[in-house]
DNA sequence: GCTGGCAATTGACCTCGATCAAGGAATCCC
DNA sequence: GGGATTCCTTGATCGAGGTCAATTGCCAGC
């Protein structure tokens, strides 16, 4: 419940052995989280880095008796560092979905940032997309409507987890991979009100749910609904469009 | 007025040589910027790191015909980096109070940094507060009320810029070095909102604000209503209490 | 002194989203 | 299948903060 000095609540996963990382051979632990499995975060005794290898994890805080928030959404291949997250705030890593990660040692990752200028091209980007990515989420809690807040939140899920929808050019389809209590504290609504905007949205037949899968018919149509939709979409380089 | 494309409204500064930054002798260009003069970011043709020298500059953001935004406020010593400020959301850096600041390429920054271990770390400490520091807004601004909001702002503020009240040990006072406007666009209330919070915590005796300048007679009571305010003090390292 | 201009304050009103509470729907486990 | 969680939806009410407009305060310039 709330606790804010609590031990170590989520079991440090299972894999801990160094492991052959993206391609290169930095010592690091491989983690599993399962679904809504929690990895509190602190910068002691040192800080450390995360590789998102698979799934998608939540960067929460958790203020004393306050409600949780939902800082940032993690995305396969992202870079998370704890000194992003100061102490005192109560932060975690949880899995949204099942997750496997690479936990480093910030200091022993130097060198090999020094060392291998492709690698530390790599970090760069990293950090680089997620620091972004990060100004926008502010730019939109911090300025847009429940019904706004919410298209951003769409558009970001289905640039960086959607595929185009086989059928009709203009749809897409996604996979949410969050509870509605979850993207509530994301978008700084609560669940009852996020609830509502999603209805309004389904009615007015912008979008569509079932079993955590999305489908808009009508991409640009929810685009537009979205103040961010050009700036989110420009943070991915090449659209994949492998399909 | 509502300008997205329009051209570089601010001039690029008088200064324009190289000059030797921070202690090294990297290329870069001086810049002198005056109260409110405006400087558009954009990652092209090249992205650019700022090392802001002296003085409080603003981040903000204007999206297409909406209200400006503040994202974040830069004080001597932070590090800026062009690609944290996404294409397409009329990013510029605004000078709060009078600004020096260095303006370097990023590509003519890297091969120092993997020269020079020092200048290496210091520029990721930099870095690594300011992300602490984003973290710690964007809590503020999507989990608290408006008088924690401002709160928290004060304590932001006082820690980054204040010095500890000779008199009284438990009191501190500060520049405030911006407008109402800009605090509220900060905060995301309206001024009008803000300003009556502003006059709660003063008719309460909390604060008193004259020309610009803010004293806090009793600051453990100010920091009482600031959910985040022991995050924010711990930003800091060391104290400088060299009164 | 007066006067213009701008920033800050304050009041009256209204709206969006929070809160509280009840009712459905999906999933898990036996 | 029943039954128990957990998650989601929806209604009724309320309040913090937004909006609009009027007023006050503060300097600058003459």
């Amino acid at each position: 419940m709330s606790d804010r000095s609590s031990p170590q609540s989520a079991k440090p996963g299972p894999a801990v052995a160094a492991a052959p990382s993206s391609g290169r051979e930095i010592p690091g632990v491989a983690l599993t989280l399962r679904r809504h499995q929690r990895l509190l975060l602190s910068s002691r005794p040192v800080d450390h880095v995360f590789h998102l290898l698979s799934g998608v994890v939540l960067v929460e805080a958790r203020l004393h008796d306050r409600p949780r928030q939902v800082l940032e959404i993690l995305y396969p291949d992202d870079v998370f560092r704890t000194h992003d997250a100061p102490e005192l705030i109560g932060a975690a890593l949880v899995a949204a979905t099942p997750a496997e990660l690479q936990r480093f040692r910030l200091d022993v990752l130097e060198p090999f940032e020094r060392s291998n200028i492709e690698f530390a091209h790599r970090m760069a980007a990293a950090d680089a997309l997620r620091s972004a990515r990060r100004t926008l989420h502010l730019a939109s809690v911090s300025g847009h409507s429940g019904e706004e807040r919410l298209a951003d939140f769409l558009v970001e899920i289905a640039t960086f987890l959607g595929v185009p929808v086989p059928g009709r050019a203009s749809g897409r389809a996604f996979d949410v991979p969050m509870t509605r209590e979850e993207i509530a504290d994301y978008l700084a609504l609560n669940p009852d009100t996020l609830s509502r905007i999603f209805s309004r949205l389904k009615s007015s037949g912008l979008i569509a749910v079932s079993r955590g899968r999305a489908t808009v018919p009508d991409w640009p149509a929810l685009a537009r609904l979205s103040p961010l939709a050009g700036a989110i979409a420009a943070l991915r380089p090449q659209q994949t469009l492998v399909a």
